[in-house]
DNA sequence: AATTGTTGCAACCGCTGTCAT
DNA sequence: GATGACAGCGGTTGCAACAAT
């Protein structure tokens, strides 16, 4: 007999729950997944504790609009690399490559209706990967490109991405260069890899013993009595970091 | 005010890579 | 070297919020 409770859940995250995994990632670190989602309590998967945590629990995260400096950013890197969202996301410190990815199909979305309304009305049909100036094969997804030369495609040369602070391109791609070279960073604390971050030891003896009463708590008790303020922090940090 | 269309984002799925045994 | 477990990645989907009609 399978008891309801041993379901996996699916679906949105309530605040409860991560507050739940917040507290665990603090206590155990941010690697073993499948442990976390065991001894949490939560009847996620690993997989799915994992991608919380990276795409909208990290402390690092960034949150808002992408700024222009950001776009542009990604405009060049996937120029270079194309879908290898991950590896762009690490030169974006604070973004994720979900978010990347999701900024990408966005603007590959207004691109492909601004070459529609720019196209005849004769000539246009629908708006298809094929429309698009940069589409190949047509076998790829429409905002799959994995080269064109995006920074001309938005009528642009590389030396004119001159982003804010004085911060050009070529300090970015020496900066890429150079972090290539060191790829390997410590586990410990938060890099600039984003997803190297290592949680310092916030274990609070109290915590264990919380647990199961956490767990019975509904939403408005557990505002209470949970260390919200510390969950808040990060949503606050991602915030602040908006801000400078 | 109600309905329909569009957009942005969170989350899932399936696959691949890596590592320990 | 083979195998299994797990982490990570890229593609896709579902849905809430918002805009347009």
């Amino acid at each position: 007999m399978k008891m309801v409770q041993d379901e996996i859940r699916k679906g949105p995250w309530t605040e409860k729950e991560d507050i739940l995994l917040v507290n665990v990632v603090h206590l155990f670190g941010d690697r073993r997944w499948d442990y976390i989602a065991k001894v949490s309590g939560l009847n996620r998967t690993g997989k799915s504790c994992r991608l919380r945590w990276v795409n909208y629990l990290h402390p690092g995260l960034k949150r808002g609009k992408m700024r222009p400096q950001e776009e542009r950013l990604v405009m060049e890197l996937h120029a270079k690399w194309g879908n290898r969202w991950s590896r762009i996301a690490r030169k974006l410190p604070g973004r994720t490559d979900n978010e990347i990815k999701n900024y990408w199909r966005t603007h590959m979305r207004k691109m492909a209706q601004e070459t529609k309304r720019a196209m005849s009305p004769s000539s246009s049909t629908t708006t298809t990967v094929d429309s698009l100036p940069f589409s190949g094969t047509g076998k790829v997804s429409f905002y799959d490109t994995g080269g064109p030369d995006m920074a001309a495609l938005a009528g642009k040369n590389s030396s004119e991405f001159q982003v804010e602070k004085g911060y050009s391109m070529d300090d970015i791609w020496k900066d890429i260069e150079m972090s290539e070279e060191n790829t390997i960073k410590p586990l410990s604390n938060y890099s600039e890899e984003g997803r190297n971050f290592s949680c310092p030891s916030m274990a609070s003896p109290s915590w264990e013993y919380c647990w199961d009463l956490l767990w019975k708590m509904d939403e408005e008790e557990s505002k209470m009595f949970l260390p919200t303020n510390q969950f808040l922090s990060y949503n606050e940090y991602g915030r602040a970091s908006i801000n400078g």
